[in-house]
DNA sequence: CTTGGCACTCGGGAACACCGAGTGCCAGAC
DNA sequence: GTCTGGCACTCGGTGTTCCCGAGTGCCAAG
């Protein structure tokens, strides 16, 4: 049985946990929110949120503190996203615009994040599985060896050295640049072994060896990055907050990607806010943290995903707000680019 | 009046301070180690030595601990660096060798001397101003758009989105494209500027105002890249030493792109394995740490520079020989690639 | 110059008492 | 039935005191 009241003593005792980060005890909570009743009232309900697994006491006799199902039931019902100031709005938009290219929107996403929520920013870059192809270049660098040049339209390059076993010159460099670009030019990241299949039977036959490295190469580095990079920023926002769990542990995590990856990416919706408080999380070492994520991309299409890493005990109403805001400017810098 | 005797207490000292991280007591010093003497002689060497500021004790009636003097003793003339295990090379050669572009080399090494040292790694990308000029390549995107990519011989590549005032054409653009690579292939990017100067001069006039554009743009991205891109990685490793100086700054000070780059850069010779300890470190907050680094780069040629940075408190003979042996691979690697 | 002896210092840990915020429970009021 | 004031109880945190021992400086003798 959980009445209004009940939930709105769990709602302050949340909130004034995450701002004084010390246990909340009945007096406090009725001094400082006008619920209309007694402290004792309050003992009562209390009582009851204790015994339904919302809140707990550090030891007898202290205050109470939310449990992760408090933070859950918090979050879903006892709590709305808080839009950004207007100043904020105007400081991301002013920040991000500045891009020069991709690596640089990440970085400065990252950064703004980390600056806005005082937390662990988190970004990933766009999947590239989702991206096209713009154009792909082949750049001789020396007669047994040519770059190869893959540029997506999120703009995202990539490139590789390959080393030939024989002689090239530049005409059926040119000539192979020109039958791949046909060929791949528009084609989904994720079609393009398919696209080349065939590819090496369609040229000379003299050209098929190289056309063949070629390719090889290009299917690897698609590949390859299904490792999808991730970056961090802010990791001194943590130094402050003192984590139940060893700050080695968080940033243990942090430095590998594997983990970062899953954590941001382990979810079936792209598109929704999503909060993973706690023990939700399946990683011993992040047990005191929650993570806040969420989807972002050109044209109303997920790419990636971005949020930010915290204690548990967090503001989650303004945490949610800056991920969703930031995370729509992005998307909005993308696709203009 | 440095004697004989004193060096050895004080390396004695330093030693014993690094491996238990307790000031050290001259009774303690003489059992460890068998400097023929007993510990009241040991004191009367103290005393001379704590008046000359090489160690102090943390309050009356503790061992005592070397000062940064004392620890720039040590390492001018009490230590040598300590070579690598075969094991070690082996690993550190294993796993560079893996690495298929420049940015896996710079990833890969930055986790490698994290790992090889406890400590935090930090890596400088290759100056691109000591790089050359290999390719230019511009790739049309759209009618007024054209993505503008720049490769050097150390396996950069710089990337930008030029936005065009009028519509080129396929032609114009390969005409371009050919004129731009016959100025500057081979060319010094120092000497970039010089060598477009007059450039426009000699195109169509139609062509000059697209080439305008191309080159200011290019000539940004060249200076833009000014800063340098650094990272580091092992962070974690911060967790456990316990610094005078608060956890906080040093994190903040890592990613602070500045902070770093004049940690590593800043010392006229780039060969030469620099050690910088504790206050002679120009920025608060990175009091109690110091900085171990090395230049490294392809072909005998310095062109960034690598190290880690820890506690004052670190075993320099190891840190040093690690340091200098990932340079080492590093510039292999490099000057293969 | 070195050494053993000796008195002195002082940080850190253990033991202890105390305070007060907070609780649970109960009887009475609305 | 629900709320409220009262009351006894708990117990973590803090401050105090005390003591120990590692370490020192100094001095006189070898």
């Amino acid at each position: 049985m959980v009445d209004d009241r009940k939930l709105a003593v769990l709602r302050a005792i949340v909130e004034d946990y995450v701002s004084t980060n010390e246990p909340v005890g009945s007096k406090a909570l009725a001094e400082r929110h006008n619920l209309g009743v007694s402290p004792a009232t309050i003992r009562n309900d209390m009582a009851v949120l204790e015994e339904q697994g919302y809140i707990a006491q550090p030891h007898t006799s202290a205050g109470r503190v939310p449990t992760d199902k408090g933070y859950r039931l918090f979050v879903d019902r006892l709590s709305q996203v808080k839009p950004l100031s207007g100043a904020e709005r105007r400081a991301i938009e002013s920040f991000l615009a500045g891009a020069v290219d991709l690596d640089d929107v990440v970085m400065r996403t990252v950064r703004l994040l980390a600056q806005l929520t005082r937390q662990v920013a988190v970004v990933q870059y766009p999947t590239i599985s989702n991206s096209k192809v713009r154009h792909v270049e082949l750049v001789p660098l020396n007669e047994h060896r040519l770059m190869f040049v893959l540029i997506t339209n999120t703009g995202r390059v990539e490139q590789r050295v390959v080393e030939l076993q024989e002689v090239i010159d530049d005409n059926r460099v040119a000539h192979l640049r020109a039958v791949l670009n046909a060929c791949l030019d528009g084609c989904g990241l994720a079609s393009v072994p398919d696209m080349v299949a065939d590819l090496p039977e369609r040229l000379p036959a003299e050209d098929r060896p190289v056309a063949a490295t070629i390719l090889s190469v290009l299917l690897e580095s698609l590949v390859d990055r299904h490792d999808e990079k991730i970056v961090f920023a802010g990791a001194a926002n943590l130094a402050g907050a003192d984590f139940t769990v060893g700050l080695r542990d968080v940033l243990e995590a942090l430095e590998e990607q594997v983990v970062l990856m899953r954590l941001l990416g382990e979810t079936s919706d792209l598109s929704a806010l999503t909060v993973r408080i706690g023990s939700e999380n399946p990683y011993t070492g992040l047990q005191g943290t929650s993570i806040v994520a969420a989807g972002y991309g050109s044209g109303g299409k997920q790419l990636a995903r971005l949020g930010v890493l915290g204690p548990t005990r967090m503001d989650y109403p303004v945490t949610m707000g800056a991920v969703r805001a930031v995370a729509r400017y992005v998307s909005q810098i993308l696709a203009a680019s």
